[in-house]
DNA sequence: AGAAAGTCGTTACCCATTTCACAATTTAAT
DNA sequence: ATTAAATTGTGAAATGGGTAACGACTTTCT
């Protein structure tokens, strides 16, 4: 769709900025520097030069960015106009959690439909959102490219494949398994254990560094 | 305390070989080649070589690794004879989840209590871990050295101002805030709704590659 | 015993990303 | 009008991480 010019760090970075250009123009702010924002997201000044000039060039020097164009570019960009559905299986703690978040609000993400097992859970609505058996997962999808996956760890081959085949493009993974798919599928895996086990690791054997 | 050569990249992948490892004991494996593991852990082979040697030698040419062995030294450097307590600050939607959460089963990490400043929720006990106001979280973090931050956004300095007044040493930081603390301090950022729109982005502008 | 296969540890290279540093330009100040 | 200050965009260098490939060694096979 867009240049495949734009390095994925980069790419990562683009919700923050958006998120951030959006408080900025709320407040009333008109006029924002690199260093100001690389300030408030904690990014090096020069990597948000960076990442800006792969657009082009969107500031002005001397000046800075103007914060209502630089919203508006982004806007496009990030397609914060069109709304993305996701369906979310397992609707278990870390699920219900999810269910209950509006990612609407910043992030033009909807889940609109999720998938349990557990028949206590079939029919109810957590957070406006119905749940339905995962045995109607391929009839109701209903044309649906992103899951997000929190179901336990050893159902995870078998709801991957099924995805797999239904033909879904993307996968959130918070699941410990690592799972293997065809290769134009993206998986990203969130592993919360990981990530606080590796906290852990570096207070204790970084103790005074910075990542 | 260890070798500070370590790169942080690999100390983020030990958890999950550790992981791993552990199964495979649990399945009564012996040895284990870079080979296997990387198809099971989807790392390459290289990359797990290359990091175990960061060690020292620790596998046999020809032969492979001895997962007992390997198991007990990461046991070691990753500290799991030690258990770590944490604190987990709003026990809201996503806290929940984490406090019915088990981190202690392959991770030697343990909520140790968690606070929160709706008066619903304090005395209420959440996967046996209890909740207190946040007001009397100094007097009662008992030495504790990680927090994990689940609060609303808005929440997010005036708590990691105290935070750092008490003397933690780590935070784990799931709102979307961008906080600032003195440099001796680390703080992990995990963003689950740009985690979510950056997936989204990926799908729709690299269609076909890997990341 | 000797040959073949398997596997590690490491060297050398590659790539992506970050950061420095500065010319170019604009704005603001006197 | 001139000067000083601010700030961008980018070339070039630095950093950091990943991987192909191979010599060395071990195990297994015949
Ligand atoms: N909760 C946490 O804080 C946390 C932390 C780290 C990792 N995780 C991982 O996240 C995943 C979910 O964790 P959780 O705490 O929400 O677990 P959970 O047991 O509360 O929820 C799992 C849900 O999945 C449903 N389920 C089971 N099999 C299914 C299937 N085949 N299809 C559809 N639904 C199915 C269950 O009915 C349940 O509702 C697990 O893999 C866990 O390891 C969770
Ligand atoms: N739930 C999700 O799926 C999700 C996804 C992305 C980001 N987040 C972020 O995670 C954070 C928590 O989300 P949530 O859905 O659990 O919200 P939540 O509102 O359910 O929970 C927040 C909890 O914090 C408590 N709290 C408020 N102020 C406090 C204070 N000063 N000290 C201690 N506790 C306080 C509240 O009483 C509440 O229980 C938010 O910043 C949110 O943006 C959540």
């Amino acid at each position: 769709m867009d240049q495949n010019k734009i390095p994925q760090a980069t790419a990562k970075r683009l919700p923050l900025y958006y998120r951030f250009l959006n408080n900025l123009n709320q407040q009333g702010k008109s006029r924002v520097s690199s260093k100001e924002l690389s300030e408030a997201v904690k990014v090096d000044s020069a990597t948000i030069r960076r990442d800006f000039s792969y657009f082009g060039a969107l500031g002005k020097k001397g000046y800075g960015y103007n914060v209502e164009y630089l919203l508006e570019f982004f806007r496009k960009t990030l397609d914060q106009d069109e709304v993305t559905e996701v369906a979310l299986i397992g609707a278990g703690n870390l699920g219900t959690a999810f269910l209950k978040y509006n990612f609407m609000k910043n992030n033009n993400i909807v889940i609109k439909m999720a998938f349990d097992a557990s028949a206590e859970k079939v029919g109810e609505d957590i957070g406006g959102v119905p749940i339905y058996h995962i045995d109607e997962m391929e009839e109701r999808m209903d044309g649906i490219q992103v899951a997000i996956l929190t179901i336990p760890a050893g159902e995870t081959d078998g709801v991957t494949e099924r995805l797999v085949d239904y033909g879904v493009t993307g996968i959130l993974n918070f699941t410990p398994a690592r799972i293997t798919v065809p290769e134009h599928i993206r998986v990203h895996h969130i592993d919360l254990a990981v990530e606080l086990q590796a906290l852990v690791y570096f207070l204790k054997h970084y103790p005074l560094e910075n990542e």
